[in-house]
RNA sequence: GGCUGCGUAGCUCAGUUGGUUAGAGCGGACGACUCAUAAUCGUCAGGUCGACAGUUCAAGUCUGUCCGCAGCCA
């Protein structure tokens, strides 16, 4: 493995229809963190990622828009494709398939099949469900009708062509056991040896025209277009030249590395895989499959309704927070818990914490005692010997942690690093040995700045904005080459530092309004229940100025309507004398927004904005509880100019 | 229903081929320091290693049964 000199690394194609998620962007920033890694290893790299834009849904959903399908993926595929920069994301190339460089090949694919006896035509019939767009048996049928829409089905029989998958299911399995690092993790390679064990089918790889015209059209037949999984598997191979670019072809394929969610194992560990044995071509060199990020009891502001989404948290983190997050919680090939409160611990003790404040905590003496310029690194005793050590170690340990896909534990381990580091400087206190020993002051000093620098070297491919950031306060302006060149004492004396400000603020998370109306069982059983401490007590006393610093206000109602998509929020537009405000309440499931507008509310006008739902809220709306009806609005008891300050 | 995997400190997880007092990070408590983003450094967590029954001189670590969870398949 640690041998390849080139690497190849994929994601699923998107499917257009979909919104992007955090599925999507996990996957693709650990394509781009694992891109990343391997540069700094020394291998040539390239990067694919696209959309997937043929098939029923598609067809549909254009037509309610009425647009031409094509004109309704030119559209959305721009979601995918402008959401990767703002995640630092740098794809080397973005596929689509409706790009004729891939349905060239695709067609070409499908000829070659053709004519070497690997396509069939079958005719086939049972109940169809546009729906699910898939047949059904009739046992699988619930009361006549799809199992999986509940929409009434049809018996079609048609004809068919058919890719003769079954023929390769022995190689398949021959290739799975005698490579052990082929499907990744582990026990996903059990699931496919289980799912060959009951022996494969062939695979249907057409549709008629009359049912789905948006596909590309069988070279053989033009009543037909192809199935949407074999047009997009495809890509991996169309995008770097199958067919018309050998070169480049056999440039990259012989290094191809998939990365999936464990929801497309299947499609890829067999179909891909006996697709590319047919064709003739060598399979990948892995495919890995990871989990899912599951979103549980969120915990955040219920009158806020739950509001920001895990992608929204680049927003307000950052994108390189969120990046580090990502690759730090979650171990490849298993699921991992998404709260904002998670990200929010990550973010203060690992990069606020121990990072960001180790280089100010150096920077200050450096500008207090040294100019603000690197010291001289002067002779290294005992103690500096110890942490060019770890450093060694570590350039050591994180290539092979990350060709075990282990990014989790190469992030930790970088982090004891930089936690040795503090340690350092609190056991050898150079702001005390300053005032003594000045040269040894600078000699810690110097020992930590290059020690900051390799931190930055080996967590860039996680952060990359962030740890270039830290190089250019460091005074070594770039990106970071290979490990090879990263050599300890290349940080020289005198170079001017640019530490000033905090690399990775400590963030708060937002607070949480108070508990919404109690539901009707618990509003029954509240006599019982036993009260909680920290409940009955509330919360703790404020000073008056405090209470100051809240800006209430008067406002009055312009408008106000449901958010789409959401069955709590209401999008409200308020007056506030002076301006106008917009803002996103989670009231929806206790007021009804007709009848709002031309009455009065109070707002907390100073609260700091946050999106919610893509709309950006300023401020908050005053409700309180009641027992019977839930939630009601504050008023002010006769109307008063809308902005009135409440105090 | 069948197959597979998992169930270890409040949380997230490590725990090699069975072997002395079961570990880490976070959170929490206490202490130290004062250069720093109320940060850092040190000490502290007495957890029936899901339950029960076995194998063994010795079991989170092997076997069986059961409970719970997840995945794959039907």
């Amino acid at each position: 493995m640690g041998e390849s000199r080139r690497y190849y690394v994929t994601t699923p194609i998107y499917y257009v229809n979909d919104r992007p998620h955090i599925g999507h962007a996990y996957c693709t920033v650990l394509a781009d963190t694992m891109r990343r890694y391997r540069r700094l290893m020394g291998d040539e790299t390239w990067f694919l990622t696209g959309t997937d834009e043929h098939g029923q849904k598609v067809q549909e959903a254009a037509e309610r828009r009425g647009m031409s399908p094509q004109a309704h993926c030119d559209e959305l595929h721009a979601a995918f494709r402008e959401l990767w920069p703002q995640l630092h994301v740098e794809e080397d190339d973005f596929i689509r398939t409706t790009e004729p460089r891939h349905t060239r090949v695709v067609q070409a694919a499908l000829q070659q099949l053709w004519e070497a006896g690997d396509i069939t035509i079958q005719s086939y019939e049972g109940w169809y469900s546009t729906g699910a767009e898939r047949f059904f048996t009739e046992k699988d049928l619930v009361d006549g009708r799809c199992p999986d829409t509940g929409q009434p089905v049809q018996w079609i029989s048609e004809k068919n062509y058919f890719f003769r998958m079954s023929r390769y299911g022995e190689r398949l399995r021959a290739h799975i056991e005698a490579n052990p690092d082929f499907i990744r993790p582990p026990h996903r390679a059990n699931e496919v040896l289980a799912f060959l064990d009951k022996g494969l089918d062939d695979l249907c790889i057409s549709r008629p025209k009359e049912r789905l015209a948006w596909g590309i059209e069988l070279p053989f037949d033009s009543d037909y277009v192809t199935y949407v999984w074999f047009d997009a598997l495809l890509n991996y191979v169309s995008a770097i030249g199958l067919f018309s670019d050998s070169e480049r072809f056999e440039r990259w394929w012989p290094h191809a590395h998939h990365l999936i969610g464990k929801d497309i194992l299947t499609t890829h560990s067999v179909y891909w895989t006996t697709m590319l044995m047919a064709l003739g071509l060598p399979l990948p060199r892995s495919i890995t499959a990871t989990g899912w990020w599951l979103q549980g009891d969120t915990k955040m502001s219920k009158s806020l309704g739950n509001v920001v989404s895990p992608l929204g948290m680049k927003d307000v983190y950052g994108a390189d927070v969120l990046r580090f997050f990502l690759m730090r919680d979650m171990v490849i090939g298993l699921d991992a818990n998404f709260s904002e409160e998670a990200l929010v611990r990550r973010n203060n003790s690992d990069l606020a914490n121990d990072l960001g404040n180790l280089a100010r905590r150096v920077a200050g003496l450096c500008d207090r005692y040294f100019e603000g310029k690197v010291p001289e690194p002067g002779e290294p005793t005992a103690a500096e010997a110890a942490v060019m050590a770890t450093a060694d170690d570590l350039r050591a340990a994180v290539p092979q942690l990350v060709d075990d896909l282990k990014l989790h534990s190469a992030i930790e381990e970088i982090m004891q690093f930089v936690r040795s580091l503090n340690k350092y400087v609190t056991d050898t206190a150079p702001f005390r040995l300053v005032k003594t020993d000045a040269p040894a002051a600078g000699r810690i000093l110097y020992t930590v700045l290059e020690g900051l620098r390799h931190a930055a070297w080996l967590l860039w491919p996680v952060m990359p904005q962030k740890m270039e950031a830290l190089l250019v306060g460091l005074g070594v302006p770039g990106k970071p080459t290979t490990l090879d060149a990263l050599r300890w004492g290349e940080l020289r004396a005198g170079t001017g530092l640019g530490l000033g400000e905090a690399l990775f603020p400590r963030a708060e998370l937002p607070v949480a309004a108070p508990e919404a109306a109690p539901s009707p069982e618990k509003a029954a059983e509240g006599g019982s229940a036993e009260a909680e401490p920290a409940q009955a007590q509330g919360p703790a006393e404020i000073a008056f100025d405090q209470f100051e610093q809240v800006d209430l206000r008067v406002a009055t109602v312009l408008s106000c309507q449901r958010v789409e998509g959401s069955d709590r929020l209401l999008d409200f537009q308020l007056d506030l004398g002076t301006e106008q405000r917009r803002v996103v309440s989670g009231l929806a499931q206790h007021i009804a927004p007709e009848g709002l507008a031309g009455t009065q509310v109070v707002l907390v006008a100073n609260l700091a904005p946050r999106k919610i739902f893509k709309i950006l809220s300023q401020g908050m709306i005053l409700s309180c509880e009641t027992p019977e009806s839930g939630l009601t609005l504050l008023r002010p008891g006769a109307a008063v100019a809308a902005g009135a300050k409440v105090s």
